[in-house]
Parts: C-alpha cells; sequence; structure tokens
DNA sequence: GCAGTGACGGATA
DNA sequence: GTATCCGCCACTG
C-alpha cells in the first residue's frame, strides 16, 4: 500500500544513491521520480530524513549550487565541512564547479 | 476544510 | 541578469 510519505522514502533511496564527491538538486531528484514540479517536496523530504541515518543530505543543493539546507543540519556549518572533506570546493555557502560534481539519478542506469 | 509556509524550479516580465 | 509569479506536495495552525 502506498502511503502519502511514500515520496520521502523514493527521495531517500534515490539520495541514498549518491556517491561520495557528488552531488545533485532537489530538482533533478524530483524529476527523476516523476514530479518534476515537486522539488520543495523534496527539500521538506531531506528535513524530515533527519530520521534516517543512511541519508546524505549535505549532497543534496538547489539548482544554484548553493547549500540551501545547511541551516538545518545539527551544526550550520556541518554540511559545508562535510563536503569540504569529499573534496568539493565551497564558496560562499556555494559550490565551486557545481555542474562539474553534479550527479543525475540517470546514472543509476548506467 | 482553509490559509500559510517551506532544504525548489521554471516561466515570464 | 534581476525581480516576480505560479505550481507542486506535505505539514502546521
Amino acid at each position: 500500500m502506498s502511503s502519502n510519505t511514500d515520496f520521502f522514502e523514493q527521495v531517500w533511496e534515490v539520495v541514498r544513491q549518491i556517491p561520495p564527491g557528488k552531488v545533485t538538486s532537489y530538482g533533478a531528484i524530483a524529476s527523476f521520480l516523476g514530479h518534476p514540479r515537486s522539488a520543495r517536496t523534496v527539500g521538506y523530504a531531506m528535513n524530515a530524513s533527519h530520521q534516517q541515518n543512511d541519508v546524505p543530505a549535505h549532497r543534496v543543493v538547489n539548482r544554484n549550487g548553493l547549500l540551501s539546507g545547511k541551516m538545518h543540519f545539527s551544526s550550520p556549518t556541518e554540511m559545508e565541512e562535510r563536503l569540504l572533506q569529499e573534496g568539493l570546493t565551497i564558496q560562499e555557502n556555494q559550490i565551486v564547479d557545481f555542474e562539474k560534481h553534479f550527479w543525475n539519478p540517470e546514472e543509476l542506469f548506467k
């Protein structure tokens, strides 16, 4: 039976597949799940992903490469520090060369 | 049940 | 390129 929160689980499942050093956007995940206009809900799922332990929400940023959700982590610097550890470069709360580190869920089918 | 809000994104002006 | 509006889904008051 599909619950109304099934969308959240779908989002978490995709986010779990994001390889280290890579990032994706809310819209990309939403579109991959068949809801190209539900990027906001993806963000909401990320907020709820705190109860999960295998969801690297720090690898999900907005389409602008901006760390829009850093303030929602345990510490406002946790997201940035974690991305830096994975070899990414952060400047002004934004990922440098975001397009180069962008990971699309379609890669799962490769 | 209605209105407002949110870790967004695309279209339009 | 900037500013504004609309849409989408889930949650709260």
